[in-house]
DNA sequence: TCTGGGGTCCTTACCCGG
DNA sequence: TCTGCCGGGTAAGGACCC
């Protein structure tokens, strides 16, 4: 999708279209999330710290986040895809993999295919607009998916591909960043096809199982298949702050939002952790992470947050520190997703806060803020107090 | 006024047991 | 009994992607 965030929230609020949009956190800290294309000449670009990009383009609209929002956009689109193929790899919200593979009989040649895809996708979100790349390769479909943007379709034969990316830079190999083109250029590659004349060998030695892949992408041989959905390795919850914290006080604060965050989502996906992992970033930028496996597995905030606490001593570094973070990693599946049972043997069995976090998961989007009063006691029925979000002004207590 | 949050995968170091 | 080697598992860091 082009400038996916933008392009929805321009698509939801016609007083942005035609104009410069910042989709991103708007804080002394935010970055742009997405820029739209009118911001773009500006200079301004994804993961610009946002004040940089308020200077180059100081006209431009900022605007929050709606991950809900984008969620079901993206739904959306991914039916669509559904719709043409069952084989679809979603890479991300606004990305997929789809293998046409035969389709040729039910929509026609790539070109007749792409155009109907395009077709499809704007009818079905009323008006966003896709760039779509096709080949024999996911990667050469991946590198034609960005070579016309935006409202693009670039076709690539598969007998052509190598010839097609001979020209272009070594940026455009996937999975080279930043390092590892200044190691390309410091050997004297600048292009795709350098590096497919580039001695095999010779690469190996220099950037390891990282050189042979290369190698072979700059020959257009990608064996990789579309996959389904994979299931998930890691789920975490991390914030940069306002302000750096020093504190064990103050980052427990921080863990304890971390833990319910993930503990939730844990729960609603049907995972349990068996490792806990806090990560910590410097001022000066360092990212430090320790982690623990947990026996048993779990999937309560409770626990990932007593392992996290419990893990804290561990660094041996003072602070202060900018972010923080919780992640939950080597996940199985347990127990179906949540079923609520405010009162029941599984609030008894899993402590109420975590029967709480289930309550607020399943009325989910805020309405329940948070749990003000807990009742529990021996031999008696457990409830909870909760604090509800009033429509229109401030809150109003239910129970 | 500095520089996000969600992830995946790979490398390296180290420990331990055979 | 000591030493070296090897492989597996775990932890930590780093590069990368959207």
């Amino acid at each position: 999708m082009d400038a996916f965030y933008a392009a929805v929230e321009q698509l939801d609020d016609p007083a942005l279209r035609g104009k410069p949009l910042l989709v991103g956190g708007a804080g002394r800290r935010g970055v742009v999330m997405t820029a739209s294309y009118e911001a773009r000449p500006f200079g301004a670009h994804s993961a610009m710290p946002m004040f940089k990009a308020r200077r180059l383009c100081p006209d431009a609209v900022i605007v929050p986040p709606r991950f809900e929002r984008y969620q079901e956009v993206s739904a959306i689109i991914m039916g669509v895809f559904r719709d043409f193929s069952p084989d679809v790899e979603a890479i991300s919200l606004d990305e997929a993999f789809m293998d046409m593979t035969g389709a040729e009989g039910v929509f026609g040649g790539p070109q007749t295919m792409g155009r109907k895809l395009k077709a499809a996708i704007r009818e079905a979100t009323g008006g966003l607009t896709a760039t779509i790349g096709i080949s024999g390769t996911k990667y050469v479909a991946k590198v034609a998916s960005g070579y016309r943007k935006p409202d693009g379709l670039t076709i690539v034969p598969p007998g052509e591909a190598m010839g097609w990316l001979a020209p272009l830079s070594v940026s455009r190999l996937w999975g080279a960043g930043p390092k590892t083109q200044a190691r390309l250029h410091e050997i004297g590659l600048k292009t795709i096809g350098d590096v497919a004349r580039a001695d095999p060998g010779m690469l190996a030695e220099r950037l390891g199982s990282a050189g042979a892949h290369f190698y072979a992408l700059s020959h257009a041989e990608d064996p990789r298949q579309v996959e389904h959905r994979r299931s998930s390795k890691s789920i975490g919850s991390e914030r940069t702050l306002g302000k750096d914290v020093t504190s064990a006080d103050d980052i427990q604060l921080h863990l304890r939002r971390s833990a319910d965050t993930v503990g939730r989502r844990l729960r609603r996906n049907g995972y349990l952790a068996h490792g806990v992992r806090v990560k910590l970033k410097t001022s000066e930028f360092q990212i430090l992470t320790r982690q623990r496996q947990l026996e048993p597995p779990t999937d309560t905030a409770e626990t990932l947050y007593a392992e996290a606490v419990s893990l804290l001593r561990e660094f041996g570094h003072p602070g202060p520190f900018r972010l923080i973070g919780l992640a939950a990693y080597d996940l199985s599946k347990g127990e179906d997703p949540t079923q609520l049972e405010l009162f029941g043997g599984r609030a008894k069995r899993r402590g109420l806060e975590t029967a709480i976090d289930d309550l607020i998961a399943r009325f989910d989007a805020g309405v329940v803020r948070r749990a003000k009063d807990l009742i529990d006691a021996p031999g008696r029925r457990m409830g909870a107090t909760l604090d509800f979000l009033d429509d229109e002004e401030g809150d109003k207590d239910s129970n």
